[in-house]
DNA sequence: ATGCCGGGTCCTACCCGA
């Protein structure tokens, strides 16, 4: 089974972008971060096989799925969040026999202290949910925009500065508590070393310098990891017309 | 190391992203 994560930076502008990937990867899943629109205009993709299901907002966040296989929804909110939280990040789903997590991290550069303080607020409740389902034996995967460079492995000399939120040392701590937890990064299980980046920024000639982050992450649940079989950035499509600056994260399991 | 790019919106100057 194929399932794919890839933050489109607006799926109104890249809507095209989407079509095309489906149609060349055939994945079965594919969560999507960054919709930038509102639940009930998210555009459907049942003419090529996909049924759509958005967590959506207007102009920030908001996350997708698309499918073509069955699914069930669980929850379209990351569980103990106050209820008065109203960003659209996390959609949970049952598919093919596993629990499958699509979310957008917040970024934590915005709003100042309080803004980091939500970003570690959220890796919290995240990792909540990681025990609860770890404590049913549960298979899922967490797969998504991170905002999270795990090591300086994971980002090019100099791209970002050492007081970013991306990289700042509480959010790493959160990011490895979650490894800890006994999840596995998909990625890294397979490639340990190399610069495997999934986002370049669209200034100062990131992309064709290839100063990129990797912070597009999938974590997979112990029994899930034992059937690893496939996972890599689909850096091409960073070279596409009109790209988002991330690109799609494919995740192949036996 | 910011706002050089590119998305959004109270439509156009400003917020946010990473």
């Amino acid at each position: 089974m194929k399932i794919a994560t890839w933050n489109v930076n607006s799926i109104r502008q890249r809507d095209a972008h989407v079509r095309r990937w489906l149609d060349r990867v055939q994945p079965d899943l594919l969560m999507l971060q960054e919709i930038k629109c509102e639940t009930a205009v998210f555009p459907g993709f049942l003419d090529v096989g996909y049924r759509a299901e958005a967590v959506g907002q207007k102009a920030y966040n908001g996350v997708a799925l698309l499918s073509r296989v069955p699914f069930e929804v669980t929850h379209r909110a990351l569980p103990g969040l106050p209820a008065e939280d109203a960003q659209a990040r996390y959609l949970e789903v049952r598919a093919l026999g596993i629990t499958l997590i699509g979310i957008y991290l917040p970024n934590g550069n915005s709003g100042g202290a309080a803004g980091l303080a939500y970003k570690l607020a959220w890796m919290d409740r995240l990792a909540a949910r990681a025990a609860a389902l770890l404590e049913r034996d549960e298979a899922f995967a967490i797969i998504g925009d991170f905002n999270v460079c795990p090591t300086d492995a994971d980002l090019a000399a100099g791209a970002l500065p050492a007081d970013d939120a991306l990289v700042h040392p509480a959010v790493r701590a959160r990011f490895r508590l979650l490894l800890w937890q006994g999840l596995t990064d998909a990625v890294r299980a397979l490639h340990p070393v190399g610069q495997l980046w999934t986002f370049w920024d669209y200034q100062a000639g990131a992309w064709p310098r290839d100063q990129g982050l990797r912070i597009d992450h999938a974590l997979l649940s112990p029994t899930l990891a034992e059937r690893l079989a496939a996972a890599l950035p689909d850096r091409r499509e960073r070279g596409a017309e009109q790209p988002s600056d991330h690109v799609p994260v494919l995740i192949e399991l036996r």
